[in-house]
DNA sequence: GGGCTATACTCCAATTTAGAGCAAAATATG
DNA sequence: CATATTTTGCTCTAAATTGGAGTATAGCCC
């Protein structure tokens, strides 16, 4: 049990910054709030708890329901103390797991229907987080949200997913309309149609300079708090 | 050393497929490859060719170069053939790291130059990889990239990366606008106007149901394709 | 010939993950 | 009302993964 707190630590006291949860709760609760910014094992946050508990960052109470136990959680002082220091550190970039990419890039090798119906399995993704993401919108429209009094935050990133999920799925849907056009996966005649498409991308101009440098948004850490 | 192979050795054989690489080449070129879709150590890169090697699905040989050995690997029939009968199986959802919303969502623990702060990181990040996508559609332009011939599949990835990143940048960019309007991060008068902005968000209108069932999409493996 | 950086890895401790287990409570089913 | 299933509320562990330290040669530049 080191002391060092991770992103992951953070990601908890937000959570129990918004009010008390017990352990089973802020496990499964996760989803309405980092687990598409922060996806992390179910294990992970039970292990985490108790070592921000143990740290004075988190007080637990135990309680009981019948003869079976359950401790809920909630932020001290010390803990808060740890969340506003933390927001003064550099963020650490965002980053992707997007294995539908690598599935693009290999579909040569395979047929047609497999990518359309990896591209169909990610458009069927964005909406159904789309469809989430819709609730929570309800939910705050209709005063319900445990966090109503912070709309003005949450709207921030309610705003943020709705565009990437919008972004996504448009882009499924054009790539699906793209492929189903084409007769099969070869590149015959395809290149120059592509080179087109490839012209009208909108990169903002100034200075695509040649220095084929790696952005250096990826040399600071990606995960924990790491220092060189 | 299982047999299973993982996410991870599909793209190095992915990558490998394009044509043969050092261990060393592989691990530096892979920010031009999968770094943005499937970010991994590098020791994971460099153990990885090794097990592929072994269970033949990579070729390797060594070179010298005066006295010091390298290692090129090539792919091999039977590699091919597992990147095929991989991509019959069905793909794992997309997933962000994302730090800053986290920051966001304590943002007012802090001060409104913190957040500030963090916002034009995560719009220079994303400015920095518009500027490295730009490059790499240059190279695709001058005819001068490594996968030329690729270029009617690889069109279809540098779209995703150029929408992905200016949606990005345009979030950051209006987020930071509306912030830097205000004249401090209480709630004060500032929930009206974001319900306001939360109305107009743009979900598909389609079945807005009251179930609040986390996305099916999370329950799908979301790296390996370790079996229920 | 000294210093610096790039190449080309290996090794390892510390985390982190996915999932198996276990037990009690609540709910459904016959 | 007896029994089966699901949900709650966790703990534990093997296996994988990570970030970095370490080692050594090569090739330049001054």
């Amino acid at each position: 049990m080191t002391e060092r707190l991770t992103t992951t630590s953070y990601a908890v006291l937000a959570q129990v910054a918004v009010h008390p949860w017990s352990t089973y709760e802020l496990a499964q609760q996760r989803v309405r709030y980092f687990r598409y910014v922060w996806p992390r094992a179910e294990s992970a946050i039970y292990r985490e708890v108790k070592r921000l508990s143990s740290m004075g960052l988190l007080e637990g109470k135990k309680e009981h329901v019948g003869k079976r136990a359950r401790t809920v959680y909630s932020i001290t002082d010390k803990g808060r103390e740890a969340l506003r220091k933390w927001l003064a550190t550099p963020v650490s970039p965002f980053a992707m797991d997007f294995e539908a990419m690598i599935r693009l890039f290999v579909a040569p090798l395979g047929t047609k229907d497999q990518i359309i119906a990896t591209l169909q399995q990610v458009r069927g993704d964005a909406r159904e987080m789309l469809r989430f993401s819709g609730q929570i919108k309800q939910e705050f429209l209709e005063g319900r949200a445990v966090t109503q009094d912070q709309v003005y935050i949450r709207a921030l990133a309610v705003d943020f997913f709705i565009s990437l999920l919008n972004m996504v799925e448009a882009w499924a849907e054009r790539t699906l309309a793209e492929i189903e056009s084409w007769d099969d996966l070869s590149p015959d005649g395809k290149n120059e149609r592509a080179l087109e498409k490839i012209r009208g991308l909108p990169v903002t101009p100034e200075s695509v300079e040649t220095t084929p440098v790696p952005p250096r948004a990826q040399l600071r850490p990606r995960r924990g708090e790491r220092r060189a």
